[in-house]
DNA sequence: GACGGGGATGTGAACGTACACAAACAACGG
DNA sequence: CCGTTGTTTGTGTACGTTCACATCCCCGTC
């Protein structure tokens, strides 16, 4: 249908109706200093006028640079995961560099061989790893990555390519807040096994409860959603054994504090639940929702400041950033 | 620090080490027919053993495809949209083609220029635009994009080039369903001016109550968020004038019951309220929520596949899919 | 037995850009 | 006035792949 497919204007039919030559075109699009300011107009003249853009594919074959950074990430759609993966779009195209994202459908081996080699084919200069179970994180380890690379969990595997919220000092935040309220049996209901963030904050409740001799009941692992929340809740609230809970997440707390409500039982007044992450509707529960805040912006950003600082050459801080506790209305000391 | 630069193996490598020219070995990446299953194993074991990775920029270069669909998105991270991103980048890697996002910095015509310009530049051979402003896609359509490219909002300005849930019809099923039950005096707190959907759900709102000759009401304007159909709630309770509420979305709609509580109102006793999206959180707000489903998935998949036939040759059936009303617990008849 | 045909493979180009080097030119000091 | 230096511009080549065309070989057929 189109008139007819039209070459793309190239770097040597700028030079021509500029009158100079494609070199000097080449040096005007990468602001080499010793250029004419008249010429340098006239170049960008000529490329205003017909619309010319660079052809990165080539640019790529003879740089070797794509200027490009590869995420990688699980194939759920989370809060913490997507605000993360728009933190870095931005971070990424203020350095004027690209983001290309594939996920992982799987957790096994092959599939994040196979995403990871897929990144590598796009020649990717560095990779963001928001793939946050431990097996993943083995995998990529093992599979030997010849670019910079981050991941947004701490391994805490002794790896030092981390950028993370401290999720145990979170999970110490959110159970000693229960402490202090006077709680003595507080139960917990965690993410899937094998979630690192799952484990850290669960080794944190269990931190803070050994810290004051308390007694630690072993975790119910959940799958991160509201209905699990609410399902495992039910079946916990059978027999009332504990006053308050530490919900590996807000979804969950939220299941929970739905069950809460089913089985009869008030919150905070029966029951204190704390969640994590503090997903902007967590305010808005029912109660308010007491919760562990992360910022995900934050993380995205020095994610790819790091990998940045490392291709030019520098060594990077990995390193932590610390979760905030934000009390609302879901908490209250025990009934006694 | 690494050993040296080694220059990662190629083509040629590939073929010197199989005994057969470069030719061959393209034949082998590209399955030609016509190439001897012998020679064809040999080189695929050559290939394996040296980890060899066909180049991408060099393979765009020489065809000018880059098997990459790019992605326009606002830089929000709701609920919606990134659900549809996931779905997208499994349906086209299912394809054989990657993505690459590019997020809009602002709703100003340059800013989107600047986004299409660097898809363009990376040679996208297609683009799903998730970026629900009237006036994006107004840019969008006359910046005139020389490849296929799909909105996954309805412009409804006789663009067929959408793809996208009936938010007319889902708004209608909304209001509807506060008629059956007896409301008559139901009040709408609507998305953003200018935002696609928020427009097509308010007219579905306002053409239900035309139906019956209801009154309608100037909806107020939101912004999505939990935040403001809270304190739009409190606002809007103060003189009590209405029975229901179809809020724009499951966010405004959380904010908005969690206003009548705090206002002393019972939801669904004293109010009825109808969200939007049917979140995951949604079954299990206090109380769970009535609201419209849309199937975020499907739509990324179809996009994705309207795009391929597309960029096949084919004429691609554009088209809407119906919204489904989930009814549960913050809807009743109204008191008398 | 020569010829035609098709399957399998090889050779020369081309894609659009950046880098290395060379050349032209002006300016400057001795 | 000439050699030296620095600024600006131009020429050849390489990057890794695919496409168009050429070649080779084997087989069947008349």
């Amino acid at each position: 249908m189109e008139p007819e497919k039209v070459r793309a204007p190239n770097i040597r039919d700028v030079a021509r109706l500029a009158g100079v030559s494609y070199q000097t075109v080449s040096r005007v699009l990468n602001e080499h200093v010793s250029i004419r300011e008249s010429t340098k107009q006239r170049v960008l003249d000529v490329i205003e006028e017909i619309g010319y853009r660079p052809n990165q594919a080539a640019r790529a074959l003879v740089t070797s640079r794509s200027r490009t950074i590869g995420v990688l990430t699980a194939q759920n759609a989370d809060y913490g995961p997507t605000t993360s993966v728009t933190a870095i779009e931005h971070a990424a195209r203020e350095a004027g560099y690209r983001i290309t994202i594939t996920s992982i459908a799987s957790n096994e081996y092959p599939s994040i061989k196979a995403a990871l080699d897929q990144l590598q084919m796009q020649a990717v200069e560095a990779i963001v790893v928001i793939a946050p179970q431990v097996r993943v994180l083995e995998a990529i380890r093992e599979l030997d990555i010849t670019v910079p690379y981050v991941t947004l969990q701490n391994a805490d595997l002794g790896g030092d390519r981390s950028m993370s919220v401290d999720q145990v000092a979170g999970g110490r935040l959110a159970t000693q807040h229960l402490i202090d309220l006077g709680h003595t049996e507080i139960m917990h209901i965690s993410g899937p096994q094998d979630w690192i963030e799952a484990e850290a904050r669960m080794q944190g409740y269990l931190e803070a409860l050994n810290d004051k001799d308390l007694r630690t009941r072993a975790p119910i692992l959940g799958d991160w959603s509201a209905h699990f929340g609410y399902y495992a809740g039910l079946e916990l609230l059978r027999l009332k054994d504990f006053t308050a809970m530490f919900a590996g997440n807000d979804q969950m707390a939220l299941g929970f504090i739905h069950a809460c409500w089913d089985s009869g039982l008030s919150v905070p007044g029966d029951m204190s639940v704390v969640g994590f992450d503090d997903i902007p509707e967590a305010a808005h529960f029912f109660p308010p929702l007491t919760t562990v805040r992360q910022n995900f912006p934050e993380i995205g950003r020095r994610a790819v400041s790091l990998l940045l600082t490392e291709l030019q050459g520098g060594t990077a801080t990995h390193g932590q950033i610390m979760p905030e506790l934000v009390i609302r209305r879901s908490t209250a000391a025990p009934a006694r």
